[in-house]
DNA sequence: CCAAAGAGTGAGTGATCGACCACACATACC
DNA sequence: GGTATGTGTGGTCGATCACTCACTCTTTGG
């Protein structure tokens, strides 16, 4: 019977994405500096000496991780306005909050964000990842709701306080403090 | 002659500041994991096991760091608050603001706060620490400017943006996004 | 069927980490 | 002066880090 082999092994290609999904939930936890190769490469399947053949260092593959996550909330965010249809600002706005809310009710991505902008301070190459993942995200929040430049940073500045309330686990927390922080926030 | 002999050695107590004072500076670059103990030793001019002598981990080092950063956070706070004496929570909210624009014109004390938060994922004992820290401030920025709920979240949202700016050094770069994400945010 | 190219790994490398101990020196007290 | 206590360090420990190399197995294409 000459049935159509299946391949065993996957293709370089292939692998790099398997590595840059996977990676994001290593990296969530300790970050740039507290996460091992070892880790990304047991989050993975593979080993370790591989993560190397697909990556030319810890920090390429930390990078990468970055800009894939920031596609993904831009990916998040166009669905959200593409939901608000052509509305007023504010209902674009609401609808992204909403779309980026349902996205990282897993924490895993935003807390990779977090992390990444903590070690931009020392790693120029990340810090221009961060900057360039930003860049785009404010510039494209800002076509695609119209709203006018408070609107915007306000919009960011709670994405801000939403990293803040991840890292602490506020919710888990029931004070009047937490409920001050995380007034309005969505949450699923 | 009799001179008052002047002692060589400083007490536990005050080498214990001097580690705190200048762990911050430390730390602020690259964070709990990526900041090693022989450079917090260096920063404070004394061996590396003191610092061991001095405190019984390095997680429990950086936790003081975190409360000393707190508590510095606070005192500034509390000048800006008495500045603009008993008037309206809009004035006193800004005029805390201002001190605290003041307080981290040297960026240090910030990014110890955004390490501390990525870091606080990971290890419970920082993670402690960040939520004590914050609800001190929450209620202290409250009670001192009699604001409401959503006056104080914008407050904290506007702090968090502070962070991001700082991490990725927007100010460096000139561009439509960067004016936007800082548009009236003090700077000294 | 065979050889070139690609996928994948075990077993290391030197360096560095947090932590510790034995020991030297300074101070305080009697 | 002597001794108990506190300050401070050099040297080193096992573990672990990012990274590399030699090698095996699989797939592809003629």
């Amino acid at each position: 019977m000459q049935t159509e082999r299946q391949r065993q092994l996957s293709t370089a290609e292939e692998r790099r994405d398997t590595v840059l999904r996977t990676a994001i939930g290593a990296f969530a936890s300790r970050g740039y500096f507290g996460t091992t190769t070892t880790e990304v490469a047991k989050a993975a399947g593979i080993s370790q000496a591989y993560v190397y053949r697909l990556f030319p260092s810890k920090e390429a593959l930390f990078v990468a991780v970055v800009e894939y996550c920031f596609v993904r909330v831009r990916a998040s965010l166009e669905g959200g306005a593409a939901a608000a249809g052509g509305s007023s600002p504010e209902a674009v706005l609401s609808a992204m909050g909403d779309a980026y809310a349902r996205l990282i009710s897993d924490n895993d991505l935003l807390l990779v964000q977090m992390h990444a902008q903590a070690a931009a301070v020392s790693e120029p190459a990340i810090r221009d990842a961060v900057r360039a993942g930003y860049a785009r995200l404010v510039e494209y929040v800002r076509g695609a709701s119209g709203g006018d430049d408070r609107q915007v940073q306000e919009f960011f500045a709670v994405g801000m306080l939403c990293h803040l309330v991840a890292a602490m686990d506020a919710d888990k927390v029931d004070a009047p403090w937490t409920r001050t922080l995380t007034a309005g926030i969505r949450h699923y």
